[in-house]
RNA sequence: GGAGAGAUGGCAGAGUGGUCGAUUGCGGCGGUCUUGAAAACCGUUGAGGGUCACACCUCCGGGGGUUCGAAUCCCUCUCUCUCCGCCA
């Protein structure tokens, strides 16, 4: 969330920025910042009655000491009525934090400058493209064909085991899998990110810390004898790893990867979007995260995007870049740029990656601070990126690759799948 | 699953009703000494709110209670550890 310190700074900015995502910031920023207003003078208020009675109390504890019964008693009524003033300050104090609080979460981050306006994916810019566009002859089959064909993937298995979105995977389409993840944690090392292998349950805090509770419950699977919750991504255990902490300015960055799998109940989704692999309620991908200083934040952004395009590029799909329009971006992020490949069977692209950097909103909701050189802690800006999603790299290596011969495997996945074609 | 113990500052570990935000040790930072370093010695060292800056307030796992006063007493929740059982 935003912290109060940023709203209160330039309030007109924010309001304008919140605009580019569709946001109508003014009457909750404004009440806001009334609502510090107030919080302030009933603070003051409070804890000048505190110091009054914790005055009184050590006078107290004085008098007794030197027997002064009397005197005791009298300065214990005077406590008795101080108390109940402070009492109903206190809860007015706690009411109104309350108020705050709620508002705050209610307002998405605020899109940084480089955001393009608009309300939809039909808004999203698409700033570089690259790799070979295959050519398929007519009788190119989607995935969910080659699938079967070559018996790699048994989606109707999944459903008999578990139900829809939870697909099988066989045999090659199984060792392809594997290679993938080992592929991508491979490269995502060799960069210099920290390999986790973190719990794929995470309680309710670490659900909140990186912005999925409160509002998004109904999105993960959720074990409710033990009140856990299965990840949609890794990037939720592995964020939470700095929730709570106060990282010395020496040790930033903080680059780590993880493979994991990812349990996602999507939740209204239908048609040709949830066909084959497009999207799976169980799925396998390996994720990047970096907490930065603020000012290098930016940086890494670029350096994440770079990372990614080379997976893809060494993969040998034909990808796309999209900077995401306020519209179409998360609620927590500052700015997203999605990786798209095409899917040429199915005449689509589709999105495999998402680099985001949330600048300093998810940092202040998991309260993960540095320290500078002058000692004071500040908020670190959290980033993070999918590299990648497994399914549909499967689905567009699958199609794309298709030949009368069979499926060729890429160059670079050979040395982890030991076989260079499925036939 | 059964029985017991515990949760205190970066870590270890005191504190069982009245200057305790908290003894002490380690670690960190600054200094003296040294050509430099180590050792030794001296000083310093939690977070948040608030203020121009002070003052002041809050926080000893979370929540509630008793009391003039709670890290300390009571209730409750959560978590951790030990032993037994079960088990990959």
């Amino acid at each position: 969330m935003l912290t109060l310190q940023q709203i209160k700074e330039n309030p007109q900015l924010i309001i304008e920025r919140l605009a580019v995502k569709g946001f109508d910031g003014k009457e909750v920023i404004e009440r806001v910042i009334a609502l510090d207003d107030n919080r302030r003078a009933l603070q003051l208020s409070n804890d000048n009655k505190a110091a009054e009675l914790n005055k009184l109390a050590a006078q107290i504890g004085a008098l007794m000491k030197q027997g002064k019964k009397d005197e005791a008693a009298a300065a214990k009524a005077a406590v008795a009525s101080g108390k109940e003033e402070q009492k109903a300050v206190a809860e007015q104090l706690a009411q109104v934090e309350g108020q705050i609080r709620e508002l705050l979460l209610s307002v998405p981050n605020v899109p940084c400058a480089m955001v393009p306006e608009g309300t939809s994916a039909a808004d999203n810019v698409v700033e570089a493209t690259g790799g070979p566009m295959p050519e398929l002859g007519p009788d190119a089959l989607p995935h969910w064909d080659l699938a079967r064909k070559y018996n790699l993937i048994d989606f109707d298995l999944g459903v008999k085991i578990t139900g829809a979105g939870f697909p099988v995977y066989i045999g090659k389409g199984a060792r392809l899998q594997r290679a993938l993840i080992q592929f991508f944690l491979d490269r995502a090392g060799q960069a210099g990110y920290l390999e986790i292998q973190p719990p794929y349950v995470v309680n309710e805090a670490s659900g909140y810390g990186t912005g999925q509770l409160p509002d998004k419950e109904g999105q993960m699977y959720f074990v409710n004898e033990d009140k856990l919750y299965l990840i949609p991504t890794a990037e939720v255990p592995v964020t939470n790893i700095y929730r709570d902490v106060i990282i010395p300015e020496s040790e930033l960055p903080k680059k780590n990867c993880a493979y994991s799998a990812c349990f996602r109940r999507e939740a209204g989704s239908y048609g040709k979007d949830v066909r084959g692999l497009n999207r799976l309620h169980q799925f396998d991908k390996v994720e990047i995260v970096r907490i930065e200083r603020p000012e290098d934040s930016y940086a890494a952004l670029e350096e994440m995007k770079a990372h990614v395009q080379g997976l893809l590029e060494s993969l040998g799909l034909p990808w796309h870049i999209l900077r995401l329009c306020g519209g179409d971006m998360s609620f927590t992020s500052a700015i997203t740029f999605d990786f798209e490949v095409y899917s040429a069977a199915q005449g689509r692209w589709l999105e495999v990656s998402s680099v985001s950097n949330f600048e300093t909103y998810q940092a202040n909701r998991l309260k993960c601070r540095y320290r500078g050189a002058d000692k004071k802690t500040r908020l670190c800006h959290t980033l993070n990126g999918s590299a990648l999603a497994l399914p549909r790299i499967m689905a567009a290596l699958l199609e794309n690759n298709q030949t009368p011969q069979g499926i060729v495997v890429p160059e670079c996945l050979r040395p982890y799948t030991g076989f260079d074609i499925i036939d």
